[in-house]
DNA sequence: TGTACATCAGTGAACGCGCGTTCACTGATGTAC
DNA sequence: TGTACATCAGTGAACGCGCGTTCACTGATGTAC
């Protein structure tokens, strides 16, 4: 068996687990029987539980930011000053990051998950390991989405920032929950495309509503 | 030393631990330790672990439940179909539960933290404890906000909602890291009452934006 | 071509540690007669 | 009023368990001469 075996094999049962239950609540004999590989695989090949949560991650996000990297690039060909409005930003963000898990073969909203899941859970080393890999593009993409909506104040944008991450992150990383309710109460099925897509303008509307 | 003493300085221990570190990161050594009784006192008033996080929760919703009954029913005393706008419906809730935080000498962002945790973390029994002894009263209330937004159809509706929680419990619950932020990049303080008066009008505009 | 050695993915068993829980016990307070 | 008993909050020490990590070892493959 080659390297890339095991170790995809354990990222890619780490990646359900630690997004199903949280990272503390996952051990590594749990994700290590899944895998179908030995318990001591994880620490042969990525040393520590925190280095294979900080792969997890690295796994997802370093594709993503090099895709939304190249999608600046290409938008900003024109000339220096790119503007771009807050509905293809948006778009944008979530085409890519569905592009990439489709890539990965993994399910969209684990990724989500995964994301919300390093905001609320404690895990410093997790936040300091995505600022310092992840930072640049993420500050990147907020400074134009900040473009895209002149008629705020700094800091009435930077609200709007964090109440549109906390709908995205909480109904994308809850998407099942919801979807059964939806099905149960509602008989009606729904996709996390269609989601996105009722999202999207939701979000617009979130973010560009005037002050006050 | 009274029965109620230690109680009640487990539950406050607790309910600050908890919040900070979520409840699998939280053991029951810290918590005793910090509230200076025995480890076996946990077990003794609680019974286990579980009923501890139950407990702590029971100690912010039984109030709140109550609170909002109360104002639920002097609103309906003037006629059965009551009918309260979008606005007075969130503000009554948020001035509600910053009254039960009060009373309790509890900080409200803690409480706003341990909601979202119970959403985010792996606690199913939390969840059903939850639904199952707050569970009218949050129907009640979902019931009259849906009445306060006849546009939409009910999945519009109940797709709304749920990024209106996430942006309210993400917002409330990063409460500190957001300020600590904004206090170093805009070189301005904000309280959380401010928080509140800043996310309601923008809540009301997410909800009530026109579908599509 | 053959032999000796190096490299490296992977393994099985054990390590110490912190966890939630249990249990026999204490000592203060209240109750019955 | 005095004595025996019951109740109950609280305690100290130990329990077994699952955890992340370590370590000596294996066996296949590649490399040097």
């Amino acid at each position: 068996m080659a390297q890339q075996d095991t170790v995809e094999k354990i990222l890619h049962a780490a990646t359900l687990l630690f997004s199903e239950r949280g990272f503390s609540e996952t051990s590594l004999r749990t994700i290590t029987g899944m895998a179908e590989v030995n318990l001591a695989a994880v620490n042969y090949h990525f040393g520590s539980k925190k280095a294979l949560i900080q792969a997890v991650f690295a796994r997802f996000l370093r594709p993503l930011g090099e895709k939304i990297d190249l999608r600046l690039d290409a938008a900003s060909a024109n000339g220096p000053d790119v503007s771009l409005d807050t509905e293809t930003l948006l778009e944008m963000l979530f085409e890519e990051i569905l592009a990439v898990t489709e890539e990965l073969g993994e399910d969209p909203q684990r990724f989500m998950r995964l994301l919300g899941l390093a905001y609320t859970q404690t895990q410093e080393h997790l936040r300091h390991y995505i600022v310092e890999h992840f930072g640049e593009t993420y500050h990147r993409f907020i400074a134009l989405l900040e473009k895209s909506l002149p008629q705020h104040t700094p800091i009435q944008f930077y609200w709007r920032l964090y109440f549109m991450m906390g709908a995205a992150v909480f109904t994308l990383s809850s998407f099942e929950a919801i979807r059964s309710i939806l099905n149960a109460d509602y008989e009606q099925d729904t996709t996390m495309v269609e989601a996105i897509d009722m999202m999207v303008p939701s979000m617009v509307g979130l973010l560009s509503s005037p002050d006050d």
